[in-house]
DNA sequence: CGGACCATCGGGGACGCCCCTGATCCTGGC
DNA sequence: GCCAGGATCAGGGGCGTCCCCGATGGTCCG
């Protein structure tokens, strides 16, 4: 993964930001700070530069900047096709959605660009190795919509007014189950499955076993 | 959230582990590192004891043993109800599974049992500010976890196949609509969207509706 | 121009989903 | 003992889902 030919060799990196700037800044950071272990490839100023870059020169790191011109850092990640790429949010912005979005669009770490050119170099290595690299405070935003998104209580509440044997038919009906195979799954007849399910819509006050679908999987109960 | 009467209020802390050598350590550098920061108010060896002390002293930090006789970690987390209590855990393990258990069940940080006093005293200090602190190993797996689960790859490979029509009747489909109002939303008849889903469910070798509303869940297309 | 592919629609059929009424049996509580 | 509630089942009806057959018109390409 980090070399087959030698020790040494360097981190080819890929910088994108709409301000040349502050891609002359980085770049300038890490020749200073990053001698000897990183090497900028390649510069882009939006999406498209972008992908056109990454898919050029395969770097094991490309610094994305997350507010771009042609449709933000998320499109590059999208739109590349490099494998061995990791991708490093270095953005302005320390607000939960864009960090959040940046990681489901499968950024490997997001630092702010009030980092320095040690800890920059330093983050970079860890990212090219593998490694996540988050400021504490960035990955609280993480962890909480990871986590956060169940409100236990009010699932109980709900779930509560179901009888045993309706909450029974309920999970395998929201698992995509056919009337007929809950039946036959619980040894019962068509028409019991069909009374429990008329109860478990009345009680959760939904009208369709789609809705239930979707409400049993926003509550992870499948 | 940090302090209401001053400045320089001490992080209350409870120590839960399975080991009483292991707690006295920890006690041990909490008090020489921590020495007017964190203040250790109870020791607990099992999940029950966890539970009655954390409900009792209602911490502003747990440090958590994952592997717990009597359910674990996570139990402690589950049948606590001390709401501002932030939960750290405190591992010999760095596997995956156990990350992401743990993160999983609300831990607000992890580290492993290398970490040196100081280190740990920080730890406790940031997660009791709502911080989340992870090594950057660590991280890795949980972002793995959570942008991880969806192969691009395969599919846009699966997608592809699909026409531009087939994909808008599909995602409507996925989502719940009845044919009847994927109809009227797209301003075609019936007949229409039941051709284009024919072939979705053959492109796709689905059977049903309910599999394709699974098959979109899993792939986060909703 | 002919063939491939797409989007649009129709008829008809088998079966699934959801609701209605109505029924029996059992269990637990006042 | 009666009443409530839960679990079991039946018949029948309206509509949804998914398939079969077939058809027309458009585009793009060799």
């Amino acid at each position: 993964m980090t070399d087959q030919t030698g020790r040494s060799q360097l981190i080819g990196v890929v910088v994108v930001d709409d301000h040349a700037m502050f891609r002359r800044g980085v770049r300038a950071e890490l020749e200073a700070a990053g001698a000897g272990v990183v090497e900028v490839l390649a510069e882009a100023a939006d999406v498209d530069e972008a992908v056109r870059a990454v898919d050029q020169h395969r770097p094991a790191v490309v610094l994305l900047d997350v507010h771009l011109p042609g449709g933000g850092g998320v499109e590059v990640m999208r739109r590349s096709h490099s494998v061995d790429t990791r991708f490093l949010a270095l953005s302005v912005s320390d607000a939960a959605e864009d960090v959040i979005g940046t990681v489901r669009g499968g950024a490997r770490g997001y630092v702010t660009k009030t980092i320095t050119g040690p800890e920059l170099v330093a983050a970079i290595a860890r990212v090219s190795e593998g490694d996540a690299v988050f400021s504490p405070r960035l990955a609280g935003f993480v962890l909480d919509a990871f986590a956060g998104s169940i409100d236990v209580a009010a699932v109980d509440e709900d779930l509560d007014r179901l009888t045993e044997r309706e909450r029974e038919v309920m999970r395998l009906i929201a698992r995509g189950y056919a009337y007929k195979e809950v039946a036959k799954e619980l040894f019962i007849s068509i028409k019991t499955v069909e009374t429990h399910m008329s109860s478990v819509l009345r009680k959760l006050q939904l009208s369709s076993r789609h809705e239930l679908t979707r409400w049993a999987s926003d509550r992870r109960l499948l």
